[in-house]
DNA sequence: CGTCTTTGACCAGCGC
DNA sequence: GCGCTGGTCAAAGACG
């Protein structure tokens, strides 16, 4: 599988990928929600400003508003940092979008009014805690809708993979180079 | 043995 | 208050 051009980290069976950031009034309402009042860069990726979205940065704490999420040890809600979240619509066969990073399931749920489980992931880094959902949609099974919570905290591991070579002989050269 | 998936249970939010 | 729903936990098992 050849990455794609627009998102070099990103794999996938089919271009056709559309994405959106998720509307900020309301950044935590179910994606199957959200969706609907969306307006996805369809067909067109390079309307995407993926370096922006996508390419890893140090997560703010205190930026932006909060919401609380659940802590399974106290049976109390604890207060969590709001993250960025975006939508990635697939045609594919495969559920799973190889995005060059290493996913950890830790859920599937049978959502209403949708035929397909939705998944859960998350990043198996271990000081990236990044999420993101997989659903098939089920008005056109063909489609699925990933999204993104967070952004990673370090590099795409796929991408130094194939980078890697390239950067040695930079290395190597950079004597050479100031030479000149 | 380490990593990952599966799956039932648990919990909080929300609407009625 | 109760039931429904979405999100998460964690034990158990599968796999390489």
């Amino acid at each position: 599988m050849e990455p794609s051009p627009h998102f070099p980290c990103l794999s996938h069976q089919t271009a056709s990928a559309s994405a959106a950031r998720y509307c900020p009034s309301d950044p935590y309402s179910p994606p199957e929600q959200q969706a609907q009042h969306l307006s996805f860069a369809s067909g067109d990726p390079s309307g995407v400003d993926w370096a922006s979205l996508l390419l890893p940065r140090p997560t703010q704490e205190g930026e932006g508003e909060t919401r609380r999420e659940k802590g399974r040890s106290s049976g109390r809600t604890r207060k969590v940092v709001s993250r960025p979240r975006f939508a990635f619509r697939t045609r594919s066969a495969n559920d799973v979008l190889d995005d060059g990073y290493r996913w950890r399931k830790y859920g599937q749920k049978a959502v209403k009014n949708s035929m397909f489980p939705r998944s859960y992931y998350r990043c198996t880094h271990h000081t990236c805690n990044v999420k993101k959902q997989v659903q098939r949609m089920s008005e056109d099974t063909s489609i699925v809708l990933t999204t993104y919570e967070g952004v990673h905290n370090h590099p795409c591991e796929k991408l130094m993979e194939a980078l890697s070579p390239l950067l040695k002989q930079v290395h190597l050269l950079a004597p050479v180079m100031g030479m000149l």
